[in-house]
DNA sequence: CGAAAACCATGACAAATGTCATGTTTTCTA
DNA sequence: TAGAAAACATGACATTTGTCATGGTTTTCG
């Protein structure tokens, strides 16, 4: 099979993920903008869209896919940041703070995703106070939940921050069934524990006795909830 | 001794401390109206500006002493995400992403700072692209200085984030001295393992070795920084 | 398809770190 | 300034978590 990614045409107006991004408020006028210099990709897994430690040249834009955002520790373990979907944008971070990437961004499931080059994001951020106040109040509550996250890793066990990850990604991922949902996202053990901030084994173990302990099922790769009551006692919320 | 706190007269304008803030280029203009309702207090160590959980009213700008901002978690143990001092500002990060503070801020070290009403600050900060688009590209740093320690944090050993968490005091408290600098602040051994984020014991104990290892010495309640090269070893920095 | 690679699972063990107990020193404050 | 409280220091020990080894299972890809 080719490795060669093909391009693609994705229209900003007609994108159905926009509805629940950061551009759905945008004015016609300056979705052309952003589409004039565009170029959209289709990814398959393990293709990586940046790298930390390089320049930062526009943001991507997810149409569908899943991505996740981690930095690569000096034992040569990852630590996953985020895992961004279809219509979230990613890279305006390091652009906007005018630094180099701060982390690296892997395709986790076949995405299709564009390119906007920087000029052309920019002049349409300056030209619109409206959306650049959106994205402020964005980055202000990702830099809450940022620290958050910090504050948990600190200072819960990786059982506690297992359960937490599990019922987070089920917020996100989750797919409703009769008295169970499954999360909908393919991922290794070794990126779960990339999340969790641990190593893969603990991550098997603990899963395990999850299972045993019927707060979850393994279907296939996907985790199934059963008990979510259950885990969040083991997730020691507000405890 | 009173506990009550004592109004002082500060104005921003010829605020010494403004220099380095990012309200440094700030019209005169603008200074008036975040000047026209602000009022300014001393604080004593140990008091706190505000909670975890509860609404911003504006944002407290700090003309002199330290702030520990934290986390407060279920086993009543605190993370420090960050200390602040003098030209900080503090809450404008909750104000803007309209939430509730997502930490507490305490006074460290006796301080002057001024409160300026939301009303005010997002007046300046709406009339004033440069300015918006400043604070924009703080928040951006910050978020990636905090995905930095997330990172840090899941990935280094406890003896490589004291080594580390020196070091950073030393850049921001670090005085001149001969071959050797002292970190002008006083931090408890407590607060010291909170932004580390381990136990106070365990801080205690690898002070010690650092000690032993003439990495470096205690004066007083503070420490002074003997061997530079040797800590940036051990914080394992870039290895 | 079939071999190789990647991934998952589990046991055994080691290392790092936290917890508890105790005593000393420093700081606070009545 | 004396007594109480807080902070510091250290030992002993328990617990958590990571690491290494091994084998089974699934996925990938020529």
């Amino acid at each position: 099979m080719s490795v060669k990614n093909s391009k693609i045409q994705l229209q900003c107006i007609a994108c159905k993920s926009r509805g629940e991004s950061h551009f759905s408020d945008l004015k016609d006028e300056d979705l052309e903008i952003l589409s004039e210099h565009k170029s959209c990709v289709t990814y398959k897994k393990n293709q990586t869209l940046f790298y930390e430690g390089t320049r930062p040249m526009g943001i991507f834009c997810i149409n569908s896919g899943k991505v996740k955002v981690f930095k690569m520790g000096s034992n040569g373990k990852e630590q996953i940041l985020f895992i961004a979907q279809k219509g979230d944008f990613l890279g305006y971070r390091s652009l906007l703070s005018e630094e180099f990437y701060g982390a690296s961004a892997t395709v986790l499931e076949p995405a299709a995703i564009c390119f906007i080059p920087k000029s052309d994001f920019l002049k349409v951020l300056h030209s619109n106070p409206e959306f650049f106040g959106k994205l402020m109040k964005a980055v202000c509550h990702e830099l809450g939940v940022m620290e958050t996250k910090l504050a948990q890793l600190s200072q819960k066990s990786v059982r506690e921050r297992l359960a937490a990850t599990i019922l987070m990604l089920k917020e996100t991922y989750g797919m409703e069934g009769e008295g169970s949902e499954v999360i909908d996202i393919v991922l290794s053990r070794e990126d779960l524990a990339n999340i969790v901030g641990t190593a893969t084994e603990t991550v098997i173990r603990l899963l395990s006795e999850f299972k045993s302990d019927k707060m979850i099922a393994l279907e296939g790769k996907k985790i199934k909830v059963l008990d979510a009551d259950k885990l969040i006692h083991e997730a020691d919320f507000y405890g």
